[in-house]
DNA sequence: TAGTGCTCATGATGTTTGTCATGTTTAGGA
DNA sequence: TCCTAAACATGACAAACATCATGAGCACTA
């Protein structure tokens, strides 16, 4: 068995809505709160399921997936310590619409909906942050939409490196990232096959923008990849 | 002069989250509430200004559009009678990410942002509601990131054809579209070239899937075009 | 430590789709 | 009403990308 994580002293909270808690009301979450551990690859939850509450990602990595009606794993996007998921879908009363699967070992508390419900009825505070995360990821998705729409495989494939530094993080070095994706995941964040992953990454090294070494990648000119992908800031 | 619509005998209130509002809350806002025509092709809102409300559209029609980097619209969706817009990019407190663009001669009604913030900090009920619309745009704009990206032109077009008809309806034939959208403004929801979106179109036409009469577009078989379009249900 | 399956990598090939060019039709303003 | 610009339509061509095939390298487990 390992010790169940603290609501009161856990850094993940308070990035989330549930820092607009009270301590009493943080003390009720704390008990009622349960705890799991998943390894790489196993579900939190999936499509089609009813939500039972929110998941409050305490450590490692979650993706988010929608299945293509061809049969293709899209990944939606990244969560991490100090992420909540599933809160759309219980919102709505609706089925899951995305899976969520471990990427790395991760342990993550499941809040059950009663409490998340009486907490943003009756804290103003705690609702008000939920709607802005909801606005946050309308305007995500939006951005997204676009991107994939109108990008080159080569624009997307560079996005897809940042996206993961952004998600993942990088080593002390600064540069080699510190993700476990595979090819095929990459892949499903791009919207294609894997060969035209590996093909591009490819010519990101003959171009010097990353190098390889097997599975992990290393960004050597972060910028330059930001020019290839067509982001400005 | 035109006559101002009531907010209190106004159908397209009770669709959306102002339909929980107290009849004196709803006085209040027929009261600050500032109703303009838009015709055809003239700006709500745009991308980078900042939001002064929340728009409530009594009368026509409204996309949403973001243009990509390379310098292409994008449709990310329309709205119509009794649909609110702009409350996203007003909840997180940010710049538009979108253009609101009339795509019939409409009438919208802005309400300040003092009185929607006031209300759904007053109004848990209202508040849930406005969470429950955020959450299924995000579920709305996944779905369709996966399916630009996933499927074809034909199926794209095909589905389009399908959001058209939901959003605009049909004549009284139950087949010819209500939508004065021209094949470019098709191609901007496709994610596509307007010659592309022509070329399927006259496929369809030799299928006996649809007719065309210049513009105007109708459905012969709409079955067969969910069946083009991959959708099951 | 030696397999064995999975992931990475690259080449060849065909399809899809974007782009350019050109002509026709339609719609809206003078 | 006519005129002009915009929108519709179709063909030809090129580029981007998916798919199939094949082999090398790596990682996990027995």
């Amino acid at each position: 068995m390992f010790k169940q994580p603290e609501c009161d002293t856990c850094g993940s909270r308070l990035s989330t809505c549930l820092m607009e808690l009270s301590p009493g009301r943080v003390s009720e979450v704390a008990q009622v709160k349960h705890t799991q551990l998943y390894t790489r690859g196993s579900y939190i939850f999936a499509e089609g399921q009813y939500p039972r509450g929110i998941y409050c990602i305490h450590r490692g990595h979650v993706k988010l997936t929608k299945t293509g009606n061809d049969d293709r794993e899209h990944i939606v996007c990244f969560a991490g310590s100090g992420d909540i998921v599933g809160y759309s879908s219980l919102l709505s009363s609706e089925k899951y619409h995305v899976n969520c699967i471990a990427v790395q070992d991760s342990s993550v508390c499941l809040i059950p909906s009663e409490i998340f419900f009486r907490n943003i009825r009756e804290n103003p505070s705690m609702a008000l942050h939920v709607m802005q995360k909801l606005s946050s990821e309308v305007r995500l998705s939006r951005q997204r939409m676009v991107e994939l729409t109108h990008k080159s495989i080569r624009e997307r494939v560079a996005e897809a490196l940042l996206i993961i530094k952004e998600a993942f993080g990088v080593d002390n070095d600064g540069m080699t990232l510190r993700s476990p994706l595979t090819r095929e995941e990459i892949a499903a964040i791009v919207g294609t096959a894997p060969e035209s992953v590996i093909r591009t990454l490819s010519e990101f090294k003959a171009d010097n923008l990353i190098a390889t070494n097997g599975r992990t990648i290393k960004l050597l000119n972060v910028r330059g990849l930001m020019h290839v992908a067509n982001i400005h800031n």
